[in-house]
DNA sequence: ATTCATACTTGACAGTGTCTAGTAAAAAAA
DNA sequence: TTTTTTTACTAGACACTGTCAAGTATGAAT
């Protein structure tokens, strides 16, 4: 009847938990609870994850996979494009996005294989600014640059998910077009 | 001996609640430890604040307020110095940031005093980007660049405090060179 | 003098993460 | 084929949490 035998329960427990972190926060997610929506016993999901921070590092992997993926396939379009994909992710991937931002659930150093996926991530973000600067450009005025990119999409993406942006700025007719305005502010701040 | 019937209870519990939410975070603010901090029964603070939300909202409601004068102070000296204003606040006030962008731990609608003061913030904020602009710009421009504006800041403010920016850049001599750096791309970004 | 509000304390309850100790079945080793 | 080990769970207990309910002492208001 219940098929957490033959769809593994370590995917059914993650789909569960990145399902509450979407719509209400990573915070909610219970061993208890994710357990009894797989129809399991309380203890079953420490067999998968080993505690309750082992399930946030499994969501942080799998989003910064996706996130790496996304950044990787957008950089071909620019920086704008680029920042245009991490504001889209984080909005398409809410769950993710939430647990994967939040270095108090589980430190990432402790999970490897989710570490690598995040530099993964970084690492595509910073190469491509890297490559709109030339070679010639110095290591600080990279970084900062990177930072810059950074902070911009960062910063959209944690406001327009959780923060008051847009009850604030009352009459935004198309988030999109907003996200693409503010993408091109940041990216034409590098170009030039 | 304990100055918890001297000193008022209430301010006690706060500074408590806001030192952990600095050191550990606000999800390991617990009743139960800052009363036992305090050194008064597990009850006592319910007294003052209703439930656990009610702490996060006073948190809140100063951390706005700290932050609208801030920001209002900072804006004699045009968009940059807010923007570093608003990233230096949070640095400054790790406790109170932390507290106050997690709309999921009190919902800010429910507590009037406390969305007064982030209005003021806001407002703060997006008066100076009005006044950069002049009076002739358009309502969806200057929503665009106050959404850039705030992004920008928030973003790096997030990322130093509990991102892994620091980390993945690697050699950041001097943080308030990279904020001060940031600030005025954001800064340049709208005043041309 | 009596009522009433303030500022607490004590006790209880359900819910949580997680440690320990099982069990049933499948895979590996002998 | 029998034995051992590993996998994937279940069951029970413990300490801890937020919060409801009820009590108490103290000061102010009537």
């Amino acid at each position: 009847m219940n098929s957490a035998k033959t769809d593994g329960l370590r995917r059914q427990v993650l789909d569960a938990a990145v399902a509450i972190a979407a719509t209400s926060g990573p915070d909610v997610i219970s061993m208890r609870e994710v357990a009894r929506l797989a129809g399991v016993s309380h203890q079953a999901p420490y067999h998968h994850f080993g505690d309750r921070a082992g399930i946030f590092a499994a969501i942080s992997e799998e989003g910064f996979r996706l996130l790496a993926e996304a950044i990787e396939a957008s950089t071909t379009r620019g920086t704008a494009a680029m920042c245009e994909a991490y504001v889209h992710f984080a909005l398409a991937h809410k769950g993710h996005f939430r647990v994967m931002m939040r270095n108090d659930l589980c430190s990432l150093e402790n999970y490897p294989t989710a570490l690598i996926q995040a530099d993964r991530a970084f690492n595509a973000l910073r190469n491509e600014v890297a490559v709109i600067l030339g070679e010639d450009s110095h290591e600080d005025d990279a970084n900062a640059h990177t930072a810059y990119m950074w902070s911009v999409a960062h910063g959209l993406a944690t406001l327009l998910l959780d923060g008051p942006l847009l009850k604030k700025l009352g009459s935004v007719a198309d988030i999109n077009a907003l996200i693409t305005n503010v993408a091109r502010k940041a990216s034409s701040s590098i170009t030039v």
